[in-house]
DNA sequence: TTATCTGTTATATAATTTATATAACAACAC
DNA sequence: GTGTTGTTATATAAATTATATAACAGATAA
């Protein structure tokens, strides 16, 4: 799996490596059940710590989208989470700042809603081309 | 205007701050050439500090959603800043672990939209109600 | 057995971010 | 003069982020 980091971005490193397995999953480039490299392998690949990479791997445990097993290692879930209520209740306090800046600055909602379905196809797209 | 800091939130209280003015300004509760209560009187209102009432405060300058003048106080640009290119690349950058993780979860593209939609109709529905 | 690989746990340290506490300054209004 | 504005400076405390080492238990392979 291709991973990117940006030491320069304001966000974590450990937040942008749970993002970038989250979208590997949504993409297709992991699969279900697919294991993943050990917390040392992938901390020297990308040139971080261990626990960084510890962290975020158990950030999504706790989510549910992986498996930790203290010998056989890391792999995604076989079944993944749901979008339960508590996802949607997250999901919409995470868009609120989002959609009310979109509002002050006069973007269109339908130009807004566009966007969407752009990075919603983009995912789309790479899953079919793994298939 | 009436603003609400979760001290027990993860999200630092500038940036909660930050987000509640552009809400207020998406909802009309803020009104272009409006004035906004000094820093320390706003601080002293939320029971917080001047400097992180001024440090969210020259954010929004920074954005072009404020004016700052050194004796009259502060007050809602008469002309608002546009959703520009820069605004589309970082709320597209916003978006993409959102959606990577609704996609991830199994959520349906039309109800994700839905969502946003009925985000988009709640400051709609505000801004009628003022005006 | 020995060596190597898992994740786990513990400890320590450094840098940055967040938030607060005080204080003083210059410019304006009353 | 007094009081208000934003501005600037300094200091401190707590939490977060990231790294550095080290050791442990369990499994596997040479």
């Amino acid at each position: 799996m291709l991973l990117e980091l940006d030491l320069e971005s304001e966000r974590p490193l450990y937040q942008q490596l749970v993002n970038a397995i989250i979208k590997g999953i949504a993409t297709g480039e992991l699969q279900p059940g697919e294991s993943l490299p050990s917390v040392r392998m992938l901390a020297q690949d990308l040139g971080i710590n261990m626990h960084t990479v510890n962290k975020a791997y158990h950030l999504l445990k706790a989510d549910g989208f992986l498996h930790i097993h203290r010998q056989k290692g890391v792999t995604i879930a076989s079944v993944l989470p749901s979008a339960d209520r508590a996802f949607h209740e997250k999901t919409r306090a995470d868009l609120e700042p989002i959609i009310a800046e979109a509002v002050s600055r006069g973007m269109a909602e339908d130009n807004f809603l566009a966007l969407c379905r752009s990075l919603f196809a983009e995912m789309r797209a790479k899953r079919t081309a793994k298939k």
